[in-house]
DNA sequence: TATAAACTCTCCAGTAAGTGGAGTGTAAAG
DNA sequence: CTTTACACTCCACTTACTGGAGAGTTTATA
């Protein structure tokens, strides 16, 4: 599919999504006669992946680690599993964190 | 208190709480003859406030926003209300944004 | 009391992760 | 067949910091 589906289905912007392919992030196909990168459905669900780890503060380089997940086959299974689950690990601590700002939030709301 | 003291209990670095101070986000009164600033227990509540808010991506203006509801006395109190309502309702937005992936990584985790 | 360590300051350059816009080529609809 | 929508590159700008130099201040130690 094209850069702007890709970038509809993935919640990015066209000019996102085309940084990402820039900085290699994903790595669409290119038609050589056209210019136009094409995204496979694998290369979109990296994208919307990413999407929702970027919104969380996981930089560019984590959310590599973490697609590598996906894909790398040169990683032992352990370390897969021990990866994934310290990345777990650090949501759940956002989760008590964005929890307690609510907290403060709502309790501003009511005085 | 000094900026270091500051910076160490709103868990942000030195550097960070001084380019705060230079936007205005928050305003330390400034020892003239040392050029330190000094910050109130007051700054440091919005310096502490700011750095939790600032972990889920509100922007720096919307932190600002988020400041004015403890002090803007030419808010109506319905006003800040609606603000702070609107601000928790994104907050759960994420917060279901967060249990997702966090659902999505732990569904890796286990193959 | 001297002096070293720790802390502060300003200023300036660099970084991460985009974002906006100009200029241009391609494809689809009317 | 031409207007409209979409794609491309390249380059400058933005946000929110971050690092480092060079210099002044405060505190702990000899």
């Amino acid at each position: 599919m094209n850069i702007g589906k890709a970038a509809k289905l993935s919640n990015l912007t066209v000019k996102t999504v085309r940084y990402y392919a820039d900085i290699g992030l994903v790595k669409p196909l290119k038609n050589y006669s056209t210019g136009y990168r094409d995204f496979s459905d694998d290369d979109l669900a990296q994208l919307q992946f990413v999407a929702k780890a970027r919104k969380f503060n996981f930089s560019i380089q984590e959310c590599e680690e973490l697609l590598s997940l996906y894909s790398d086959k040169n990683r032992s299974s352990k370390e897969v599993k021990a990866l994934t689950l310290e990345k777990i690990s650090e949501i759940d601590t956002k989760l008590i964190e964005l929890k307690d700002l609510r907290h403060q939030l709502s309790f501003l709301a009511n005085n």
